[in-house]
DNA sequence: AGTTGTGAAACGTTTCACAGCT
DNA sequence: AGCTGTGAAACGTTTCACAACT
């Protein structure tokens, strides 16, 4: 397959996210400038974007709403359940083990793992874990895809090459810290300083 | 001003994260190459970055860490401190409020609203306010110049919409929506559902 | 008539490569 | 000798514009 821009996944992701609530509404067909409005773009942008995974609309008509939706989450990876570990129970870790998105999107939080395992109390029971050593087996044994790190940024690194070395190939990271890792694994980085600079620079350069 | 990339301005809020690290460590000049790595860039895209706002380095030496900190924050308009209001108090709200990050870098959260104050209890005691009427006259008073929203998506727009009649430029989105906002508002969403469906495509074409 | 799908053009960003300083 | 600063080249992404189809 061609190398698809980054960009363009953002943009499918936020089609489907769209789409379902066209879906619930009633509606059951679309055209590419309803979607485009929806996620703040042009429609022969919406049309470029599916268009590298094949032909989904009808000329003249738009496109199937629910036949879409289906196509987007084959495309996006979306048709099976992903398990996630969460590295990390702090208020961000223990915020994101307890949202109820996550399940909504086809992810489920399948351990949470902190150094004190004390710290979040009873509403964790069942899935807060203490890391340490046992974590290994735990990925070995619960075969998670995907580890969200949610700790200190001088214990990100550590913790992200301890699970690449476990076999995990997908990390969100929300440490503050650039985080570097081997060819075929996939990080994202997700960094509230550098969102808040971004605009207080906007702001400071309301031309730029 | 030339227009400057958000790529561009990302990469300097990284650098300066960087840079930070590298002075507590002693170091007192840093080669685009050093800094390069640091940010998962090349050194060219470092001098390029900042050859958009001046010069700041000596040929054949590099830069001056303290002096280019001093610089970066200048320009990403950190030389004030910024007033920052949480709209939302579930659990991302009230986690962010209490996050000590948002200080130490040049943000001070004046105020937490929800539309049921009682619901995180005596932490945010003294900060946290009822979402209604009196945020008008709070923004007035304040003067926030960020609002950051950790509402739902349907909420996310009206209050987005209020907050820019009130004088608001600049908004941190964590409900997963894609919002509008007139010329001259700068908006970022962080969209967890996205994060996660990019690394579930990644997972899926690991050749894309 | 209306809308998709898509090459080609336009635009923007990154990388190259080297002159110019220190 | 070493590293920056920067025009120019390469590359990637978005927009255009229109043929193809319903």
């Amino acid at each position: 397959m061609k190398h698809i821009a980054d960009s363009t996944v953002r943009r499918l992701s936020l089609y489907l996210r769209f789409l379902e609530e066209f879906e619930r509404q009633g509606h059951d067909t679309i055209s590419s400038g309803e979607l485009a409005r929806s996620g703040g773009t042009t429609s022969a942008q919406v049309r470029k974007d599916l268009s590298f995974f094949g032909s989904f609309g009808k000329r003249g008509l738009g496109y199937a709403v629910t036949d879409l939706i289906a196509s987007l989450r084959r495309i996006l990876g979306l048709e099976a359940r992903w398990p996630v570990i969460i590295i990390g129970a702090g208020k961000i870790g223990a915020a994101l083990a307890q949202y109820r998105g996550f399940g909504v999107h086809g992810f489920d939080v399948v351990g949470v793992y902190d150094a004190d395992p004390a710290r979040v109390g009873e509403r964790l029971a069942g899935i807060l874990d203490q890391l340490d050593a046992a974590l290994e087996g735990d990925i070995a044994r619960l075969q998670p895809r995907i580890a969200v790190l949610c700790i200190p940024g001088e214990a990100a690194q550590g913790q992200l090459d301890r699970v690449v070395k476990s076999g995990i190939r997908a990390v969100l990271n929300f440490a503050p810290t650039a985080l570097t890792a081997p060819e075929g694994v996939a990080v994202r980085t997700v960094n509230m300083a550098t969102e808040l600079e971004v605009l207080a620079f906007a702001l400071t350069n309301p031309e730029a």
